[in-house]
DNA sequence: AGCACGCCGACT
DNA sequence: GTCGGCGTGCTC
């Protein structure tokens, strides 16, 4: 008997082994991890096949070194899963093995729950102390325990940790004024007391009973719902029903999805532990929800773009929020999607998929006018209230202070002088993207790559946002020694200055990735809008995600004009998603917020579909263009990327890559070798190669006959190469 | 990707 | 005479 064994390595292939020794190869599933010598080095791989036959000479082959569970690690859907991702994404099945597993089990580690640490939890005492403010001197401490506060089924050390800088010390201070106490964890004993359900409107109960009687086989549900009209209450209630069959949901969010509110709400509504998934947790905490997935102990399972491969003991709807959201594509390594994984593994276990957005990708617009999706729609906003109205504001010709013109900016006075919160969006971090010299018109240029480096005022820094170099601001310019240096367009920081500068009385607070970088501080941040009296608001798309500001009734997005016009085909339809989430973190019912929009291009045809007639309009719109260019979803690409410190070589390989594809290209288009639109970063050179067909059966089938060449080539080894099936970003 | 082998130049 | 630079090839 032959075991064939997936590697952790890069190779395009699976490897022969015998079994070990001393093994009763009856005992041998799939699925199973296996200790193999490989090289020089011993390795964890996983038992893909078991077989009778080998290309190789058995005598060639090496025994297993061991064999590390009693049984399969993974259940067969996953196995299958696996499997076909590994086919469809054209990806070493090592390096897709290694993606879909918790660290620790790919290190070897048993299948089994380690020791669990005792919990720290706040106590009545501390409740009072909380609410009486006589934590009022001691911030810190205050952090701590409100965050407690919060878990109500107790906190491990370890995700305290970043709650505020010296957790340790100001746990064992909370302890010591009987405040806080740290006991074993109590195994899944919430103490549950379910709320009731709140009533469902016409819309939400139409969809949940369309979820519900989809139970038990393969049906994807589009649930387009606009911000605040219930696509949770939806969640929840499909949710419970697939518990009462006995059954587990899993849901998707991606990364910034993963709040404490949203969890709080599962955890109330819920019974039962929540296995919880994301890249915040350590590796013990993420193979503890694995575990317990896997053993059913854990009805709900929630996580992040790698928990669709979550195992599940018994799997009954697939549920993925906020399924536009590009961070459901692994932008490296092995690409894989998770909303399009979650599609396939829905249809092998014949259980319902919900993917939920009020601003669904035009791809799942496209499915759900084909009727391949079950479109339900969410129109009207839970307790009434309508959508903000937005506008567009002409700035061609505006005299602007800072980036804002002066009609926006009577705008936000007035907001702000009736005590009122104004939201500000601008995609751009740092002072100003450009340091320009006024003499001679010399640049920062990044020395690493085709991009200017983004001036820091406070940090005094200049920073390459892609290659993430920095340096120390020129006091004078390099290249004439002038002085007058000057910093061209606006990011976040200016805005800051300048907003402090014209309204001085003001509180204001800047969300960034600067300015959350210390963990914990998004929290703080956060916690000053809602409860701290800051009413001007800046941010980046952070804003636009997650977090919801009641109070504020003015949304301005200060320049639309990037998005526009981008060199991406996708830029607009990001754009729309953006404004629109941006637009959806605003107001109330009974304080509904304006959105406003500064750009030079007022009359651009979908903007103005989008602002008067709403997504689906410009959903509609958008993906009558992309027919008219054949662009996705009319079409499907893969792109070959290849870069390497000599431009010469990434684009040798890539034509020598077209020469293999050319007698194979039937029935679709290869373009380039073109350079990446930024063609230098970090030091390398980045050209690729687009392989676009309009059926998708016509790309796959050149692609498998394509890469078994790629991968039997004898090649550069200074070039890295990787393919992307179905890549959202060109570059 | 690792990791070794091996063939060249810079030193004790 | 040896140490170590990185180009090349292999991993069942």
């Amino acid at each position: 008997m032959i075991l064939r064994i997936a590697v952790p390595s890069r190779l395009y292939r699976t490897f022969d082994y015998l079994p070990p020794p001393d093994c009763d190869p009856a005992t041998l599933q799939p699925g199973m991890r296996v200790q193999v010598p490989f090289g020089r080095q011993q390795v964890v791989g996983f038992l893909v096949e078991l077989g009778a036959d080998t290309a190789l000479d058995i005598a060639s082959l090496r025994p297993a070194l061991a064999v590390l569970d009693t049984e399969a690690l993974l259940p067969p859907d996953v196995l299958a899963l696996i499997q076909w991702a590994q086919r469809y994404y054209h990806h070493p099945p090592g390096e897709v093995f290694t993606t879909a597993l918790p660290v620790l089990l790919r290190q070897g580690e048993p299948a089994i729950a380690p020791a669990s640490t005792p919990l720290w939890r706040i106590t009545a005492a501390g409740r009072a102390a909380l609410a009486d403010d006589s934590l009022r001197r001691a911030p810190v401490q205050w952090r701590m325990l409100d965050y407690l506060a919060q878990c109500p089924e107790g906190a491990e050390p370890e995700t305290l940790r970043p709650v505020v800088s010296h957790s340790a010390a100001t746990l064992r201070t909370l302890r010591d004024k009987g405040w806080a106490e740290q006991s074993a964890a109590l195994e899944g004993a919430t103490a549950f007391a379910p709320h009731p359900p709140p009533a469902l409107n016409v819309a939400q109960a139409e969809a949940v009973a369309a979820m519900i009687a989809a139970l038990g086989r393969f049906q994807v549900f589009l649930l387009e719902g606009v911000t605040g009209s219930g696509k949770t209450e939806v969640y929840l209630q499909v949710i419970e029903a697939a518990l009462a069959q006995g059954r587990q949901a899993l849901v998707l969010t991606p990364e910034i999805g993963l709040t404490p509110q949203l969890l709080a709400r599962f955890r109330e509504r819920l019974p039962g532990p929540l296995a919880v998934s994301h890249s915040g947790l350590s590796d013990e905490e993420r193979l503890k929800a694995w575990l317990m997935a896997r053993e059913g102990r854990a009805r709900v399972v929630v996580g992040t773009r790698s928990a669709v491969f979550a195992p599940l003991q018994a799997p009954g709807i697939l549920i993925i929020d906020e399924e536009h959201d590009p961070s459901f594509k692994q932008q490296d390594g092995f690409r894989y999607h998770a909303r399009d994984l979650a599609i396939v593994r829905g249809q092998q276990l014949g259980i319902p998929v919900v993917l939920g957005s009020a601003t669904p990708a035009l791809e799942s617009c496209h499915n759900a006018q084909r009727g391949r999706y079950q479109l339900l729609s969410l129109p009207e906003r839970v307790g009434g209230g309508a959508e903000p109205p937005i506008h567009i504001l002409d700035v061609r010709r505006q005299p602007m202070r800072e980036g804002l013109s002066l009609p926006l900016l009577e705008r936000i006075r007035a907001h702000l002088d009736r005590d009122e919160q104004v939201l500000l969006f601008l995609n751009r971090r740092g002072f100003s993207p450009v340091l320009l010299c006024h003499e001679c018109g010399w640049i920062s240029q990044c020395r690493h790559c085709d991009a200017r480096m983004t001036l820091h005022l406070r940090r005094q820094r200049l920073i390459c946002h892609h290659c993430g170099d920095q340096r120390a601001v020129d006091t004078a310019c390099p290249q004439c020694g002038s002085v007058d240096l000057r910093g061209l367009g606006q990011g976040t920081e200016r805005l800051e200055t300048a907003l402090c500068q014209e309204f001085p009385e003001v509180g204001l607070t800047r969300m960034d990735r600067d300015s959350t970088r210390r963990r914990g501080s998004l929290e703080t941040l956060l916690a000053d809008i809602h409860t701290g009296g800051r009413r001007l608001l800046i941010g980046t798309q952070m804003l636009a995600k997650g977090h919801h500001f009641p109070d504020v009734t003015l949304v301005g997005i200060i320049d639309a004009d990037q998005g526009l016009y981008g060199i991406d085909f996708r830029s607009s339809e990001r754009m729309a998603q953006l404004i629109l989430q941006v637009a959806g973190r605003a107001g109330r019912a009974e304080k509904p917020g304006t959105v406003i929009i500064q750009t030079h291009h007022p009359d651009h045809p979908l903007l103005r579909t989008l602002v008067s007639r709403g997504y689906p309009a410009f959903a509609a719109e958008a993906l009558a263009e992309r027919q008219a260019a054949l662009l996705p979803p009319f079409a499907h690409q893969a792109l070959l990327r290849a870069e390497a410190v000599d431009p010469e070589r990434a684009t040798a390989f890539l034509n020598a890559a077209r020469a293999l594809a050319e007698p194979l290209a039937d029935g679709l288009e290869v373009l380039g070798p073109a350079p990446a639109p930024m063609e230098r970063r970090a030091g390398r050179y980045r050209a690729h190669l687009l392989m676009q067909a309009t059926q998708r059966q016509d790309l796959h089938r050149f692609l498998h006959r394509w890469t078994a060449l790629l991968w039997a080539d004898r090649q550069d080894r200074q070039v890295r190469w990787s393919l992307d099936v179905d890549p959202l970003e060109l570059y």
